[in-house]
DNA sequence: GCTCGAAGTTAGGTATACCAAACAAAATAT
DNA sequence: ATATTTTGTTTGGTATACCTAACTTCGAGC
């Protein structure tokens, strides 16, 4: 039995929307898929086509469709892939969510789960240390509003920082 | 005059690697390309065709490729998308070199022009930034590796950060 | 239960991007 | 200078992924 189905990008895409359509709406169909995609209806019967011989969706001409139990693994994962380059790309860049969208959409095809699981322990770890958290994250938008990195007042950052550990710490 | 030729991905690889080859050999030759992309040098010559159209390179059949003005603007932003992100993947998220290469090969392709100004921003700032540097990446390191966050030793943590601090401003 | 519009499919066509294998040109070696 | 090897191109074929337009099916309303 095979495993490596390399997906295109395409394929995933579908995965993606008609998972999106089955949480909306319980099923998905040609039409709400076609327009997701922003691509005609004609179109998306072959790429069904594609994923029923793949054994990823359940759909009968002229019928709605749902995800199968992979398919449905697939497509939360591509999901999962998404939100986390998103989470990145808006709260850690600070990119506005027109960009972030835009480049976590293309993005998400090209990263395995390893570089994810990397990528969400990360922004995790930024976000949770007591060195860096919030307060670290809005002194780096500071700079890039700034264009300046002005390291003068770092002692009192850190005593700052320090005070509101020991403060976190007993409440 | 329009300016928004957008090119496919595969196009963009070609520029890359005759960049790369330019630079090893002054110029590229199909075969070189070929076997960089890892495809059949009867394949390349299409691509040149495609490339030649769109006046980002200089050839003329059974002769060497070399970048015009415009490809070579082109090779050298996708090349730096491609070690910016390679970095970042490397340097912050700790990944391994192949792990590393081939998400950055991938990704090139998917992000613009702001997003990658902005990550070059951000690792830059981590890598400066006295609450972070390498000390706290490393700690980011131990962390992926033993799975664990603990926060208690943050005070001293803390406090070894600001010594470091004072003594590189004294210095 | 028939009709008609909406939804869906099919058929034929385009473009990209690759392959393998036959062929042509160029470079090298004797 | 000619034979051989290397390099490069052409041709014909495959696969993906989209389009438009013609056609089919479904279902809602009368």
């Amino acid at each position: 039995m095979k495993k490596n189905f390399e997906l295109s990008e395409s394929l995933e895409d579908y995965l993606e929307v008609i998972l999106d359509l089955e949480r909306e709406n319980k099923v998905a169909r040609t039409k709400d898929i076609a327009q997701k995609l922003g691509i005609q209806p004609g179109s998306v019967t072959g790429g069904l086509k594609s994923l029923v011989e793949k054994n990823l969706i359940n759909y009968e001409p002229y019928s709605f469709v749902t995800l199968t139990v992979e398919g449905a693994r697939i497509a939360k994962t591509i999901t999962r892939r998404h939100r986390v380059l998103k989470d990145f790309l808006l709260k850690v860049l600070q990119l506005d969510e027109a960009t972030a969208e835009a480049a976590a959409c293309r993005m998400e095809h090209a990263v395995d789960e390893i570089s994810i699981e990397r990528l969400v322990d990360f922004v995790e770890y930024l976000f949770d240390c007591p060195r860096t958290g919030d307060v670290w994250i809005q002194s780096f938008v500071d700079y890039t509003k700034s264009g300046k990195k002005s390291w003068e007042r770092c002692s009192d950052c850190l005593d700052d920082c320090k005070e509101r550990h020991l403060k976190n710490k007993d409440a």
